[in-house]
DNA sequence: GATATATGCTTGACTAAACAAGCAATTATT
DNA sequence: AATAATTGCTTGTTTAGTCAAGCATATATC
C-alpha cells in the first residue's frame, strides 16, 4: 500500500532531524547553531566574504526576516559585520569578520567531525553516490 | 578543503528543507500540515490505531510537550480522540478517529503525487538504492 | 521629470517547537 | 505500609522562524 516515494520522504525528514540535532550539539560548543554554521559557511564561500541579506536568504531557504533576526545577535557578538553598497543604499551587505571567520575555522573542524561520524555506517562508493542523488533532488 | 561528509550534510538538510516545505504546501488543502500528517501517519501504522503520547513523541522525534501541544488542536477539530488506559492512570492514548482515517486517506493522496514529484529525476533504481542508505542512516 | 512599480530590509504579530519545572500515578525499596 | 524514584503528561517561558505590512531607495514608463 505504501509506496517507496512516500516512505522515502519520511526516511529523508527523519534523517535531516537527527542530523541537525546532532549536529547541532557539536556545534553548540563554539557558541552557534547549525542555521548559524550555515551563515558562516556561506559567507565563508563568497569570494569577498560579503554577500547581501537577500541571497543568505535564499542559500539559506530561509525568508528575508527570517535573516534579519538571525544576524541581529551574530552582529552583536561581531560574527559578522554590516557593510553599506555605496552602489544600491537599499542593500546592507554582511561580512565574515575576522572573529568570525576564526570561529568559523574551528566549528568546522567539529562539523567534519560530526559529519563522518553520522555518516561512517556508509562506504566511500556509497556516500558519493548518495551526495549525486541527493545533490540532483535540492 | 571542504569534506565530502560535510557536503552530504548540507545538501541533505538542505533538500529536507525543501521537501517538507513542498509536501506542507500540498497537505494545506486538506487543512493539516506535516507534522500533523505525520502523527496520523503513525497512528494508521499502528494496529489498534492507538498510541501513547510518549511513543508518538519519539517516533517524530519530537519531546512530549511538542506531542502535547500539537494534539490539542487535532482533538479539537476530531482528527484524534483521546483515550484512557485502564491499567495506568498516567497514560493518556491517542487513537485515530473515523475523521481522522478520512482525512488521512485523502493527504495520503496528494502526499504521494507530492512525493512522486519531488523525486521524478531520480530512477527506480536510483531512489531505491537511496531509500536504502537513508534508512541505513537513520 | 513625475509617477508607478519593484527591490531590499526591518518590524509587529503570530506559530511551532524546545526546555525546564511540576503534578499525578506507578513501581521499587526498606 | 511509608517513602523514594520513575514515568507520563502538561504548563510557563523562551527561541527560531513565518507572513504581512511598511519604509527607503532604485528603476521603468509615460
Amino acid at each position: 500500500m505504501s509506496e517507496i516515494e512516500a516512505d522515502f520522504i519520511i526516511q529523508q525528514t527523519r534523517l535531516s532531524h537527527k542530523l541537525i540535532k546532532k549536529v547541532d550539539s557539536q556545534l553548540s560548543v563554539h557558541g552557534i547553531s547549525f542555521s548559524e554554521y550555515m551563515i558562516l559557511y556561506y559567507l565563508d564561500c563568497a569570494p569577498t566574504k560579503t554577500m547581501r541579506r537577500i541571497d543568505l536568504a535564499e542559500m539559506l531557504g530561509m525568508s528575508a526576516s527570517g535573516v534579519t533576526r538571525m544576524l541581529a545577535p551574530m552582529e552583536k557578538i561581531k560574527l559578522v559585520e554590516k557593510e553599506v553598497n555605496p552602489r544600491d543604499a537599499r542593500v546592507s551587505l554582511v561580512k565574515l569578520s575576522d572573529v568570525g571567520n576564526t570561529i568559523y575555522n574551528d566549528a568546522s573542524v567539529s562539523f567534519k567531525h560530526a559529519a563522518k561520524a553520522l555518516t561512517h555506517k556508509l562506504t566511500p562508493d556509497q556516500l558519493k553516490k548518495m551526495l549525486g542523488f541527493t545533490s540532483q533532488l535540492v
